[in-house]
RNA sequence: GACCCCGUAGCUCAGCGGUAGAGCAUCUGACUUUUAAUCAGAGGGCCGAUGGUUCGAUCCCAUCCGGGGUCACCA
């Protein structure tokens, strides 16, 4: 599909606008003034209130012609669906006349009366007409059928995922439950604004570019700022400073972040991802449970118009409460051995008797997780905070209160996926400083995802920052999995993709 | 990065050693309430790219490009 070439269909329509402008026809007029959407015509006509609809002005883009000799009928698609549309000769002959000229995939505009026809379908019968845009390309349009159950059956659907995302405008114009994705995915996001601004919470904006990048453990993108002739990374996580808006003096802030991970990609990896991270000034990871519970719920609710989603063959309920369990809890019950307190050689030991795969010069804390990666995280299916992990996984989280070696910090799990991560977040400057100075060794002895020391980030914790929950959310997984999508790609509009080659 | 599968007309696909086929879409004609409209006729393809094997390659082999999936890396 490249863009220059032009088949014979392209060509054909190429000449036929030729021939409209040859009339005096202007393909790309200004503005065309609507009355009402095929949708708000179809669910508000009724027989008996037919004179309502005496007077209709719609646009959209024909999607099937069907002609009739003097007669035809067409289906026009706008932002709300598709209705068909009436065109006689004797009543609009110049139009009629450019009807030739015109294909599937132009937009037109029409003005005329609701009616309905002999085999029953809701139409407007079209007194004007007008060409709003001729289309230079050809849709790969489907043909649909109603069978006699009432399901819409669809013949030769546009199917070709590569095609589709590359050509995403082409999907939402074909595809037409595409564009529901998307809707719903707006109104998951501006649910949550919703439901943040309620409660006094300030939305904030951070650098993307990044003289030093953390709150994550992941490997950035590099890039350079010619001026200051310096490298600055693209950001991985907002962590590090919504806590400085905290410091700050602010009590509850939140962004909506793009990160960017330098990593590869696959059904939930995309480079660029959506993250909505939150700081909650005075409270802790576990109070953050139930806001995860209850914003969840309210989303599932106003999303599906229910608690429950079906997903990947499962049937999720957000109806709070969430399970609760610590990570040790869940590896106990999975393997039936408590393993607190273990050390290398017994973590070892435990990974080869359950069949767990570790690589032999894995650390004590890498087979952990591990065990608990392949023996616990597919079976959490249902919502389940899984708490309290320990302290060298994370290293921006609270000690625990009464849990030595262990920190406040819980992971959301959904459909054996990880969707939310909160912790109280560290306020102890000494600890902190401790913390990332061993992210330092690690990093050195050759772990390039550990962090980096950020020591403005440690000036702002010395300075003060009050107890405070931190939680981010996973955007895209969430639309994922309030969607019924098990591919990140079909929850972003513009999915990345490798460029296509030019032939040489 | 590894492995498996895929790439044929605008779309969805069939074919498989003798340089291509269907349905829809397109074009011409008929048709003033059709709806996968119908009926009659027609055009349309560097069979992803490059090499090799062969008398001959869309088909077999190799490499490359792109996509999907599984795994690894990873949240």
């Amino acid at each position: 599909m490249h863009t220059l070439h032009r088949n014979d269909q392209e060509l054909r329509r190429l000449e036929e606008l030729h021939e409209l402008l040859h009339r005096g026809i202007n393909p790309y007029p200004p503005t065309f003034e609507k009355s009402h959407s095929s949708q708000h015509i179809l669910s508000g006509f009724t027989d008996e209130n037919a004179q309502d609809f005496s007077s209709v002005r719609l646009a959209g883009r024909i999607m099937a012609i069907r002609k009739m000799g003097k007669a035809t009928f067409c289906h026009l698609q706008d932002d709300a669906g598709r209705i068909q549309i009436y065109l006689k000769k004797d009543d609009i002959p110049d139009f009629y006349d450019i009807l030739g000229n015109l294909d599937i995939g132009d937009i037109i505009g029409v003005s005329g009366h609701v009616f309905r026809t002999k085999t029953g379908e809701i139409s407007v019968w079209a007194k004007q007409a007008i060409l709003l845009c001729k289309s230079l390309r050809v849709l790969p349009i489907a043909k649909e059928e109603t069978d006699e159950q009432g399901n819409k059956v669809v013949y030769d659907a546009f199917a070709d995922k590569e095609l589709r995302y590359r050509k995403r405008y082409v999907d939402l114009i074909v595809n037409p439950e595409v564009k529901d994705v998307f809707v719903k995915r707006s109104k998951i996001i501006s649910t949550m604004r919703r439901f943040f601004e309620d409660r006094g919470w300030l939305e904030v904006e951070t650098p993307i570019l990044q003289p030093l990048y953390g709150g994550a453990t992941a490997r950035p993108f590099i890039t350079h700022h010619n001026a200051l002739d310096i490298e600055l990374y693209l950001r991985i996580a907002d962590e590090l400073y919504l806590k400085r808006l905290i410091v700050g003096g602010y009590e509850g802030v939140y962004e909506f972040c793009k990160n960017f991970r330098n990593e590869g990609m696959d059904r939930s990896h995309n480079p660029e991802f959506t993250l909505m991270e939150i700081y909650i000034a005075y409270k802790d990871y576990i109070w953050m449970m139930g806001m995860v519970e209850e914003l969840l719920s309210t989303l599932c609710m106003k999303v599906n118009g229910s608690h429950t989603v079906s997903y990947d063959g499962h049937e999720l309920s957000f109806q709070a409460p969430f399970r609760r369990a610590t990570m040790y809890e869940l590896i106990t019950e999975a393997i039936n051995e408590d393993i607190r307190g273990y050390d290398r050689e017994q973590l070892l030991a435990v990974a080869r008797k359950n069949n767990v795969e570790v690589e032999s010069t894995a650390s004590g804390m890498k087979i952990f997780d591990e065990i608990f990666s392949q023996k616990v995280q597919h079976t959490l299916i249902q919502p389940t905070f899984v708490m309290d992990y320990p302290v060298e996984m994370s290293p921006l989280a609270k000690a625990h209160r009464s849990e030595p070696g262990l920190v406040e910090r819980f992971e959301l799990y959904v459909a054996g996926t990880e969707l939310a991560n909160c912790f109280s977040e560290l306020n102890d400057p000494i600890d902190q400083r401790a913390r990332l100075e061993d992210q330092a060794r690690i990093r050195a002895a050759g772990d390039d995802e550990a962090m980096v020391v950020d020591e403005d980030f440690l000036y702002a914790i010395e300075v003060g920052m009050p107890p405070t929950a931190g939680l981010g959310i996973g955007i895209d997984r969430l639309v994922m999995m309030l969607t019924g999508q098990t591919s990140i790609r079909d929850v972003l509009f513009f999915p990345q993709m490798k460029p296509e080659k030019q032939a040489h």
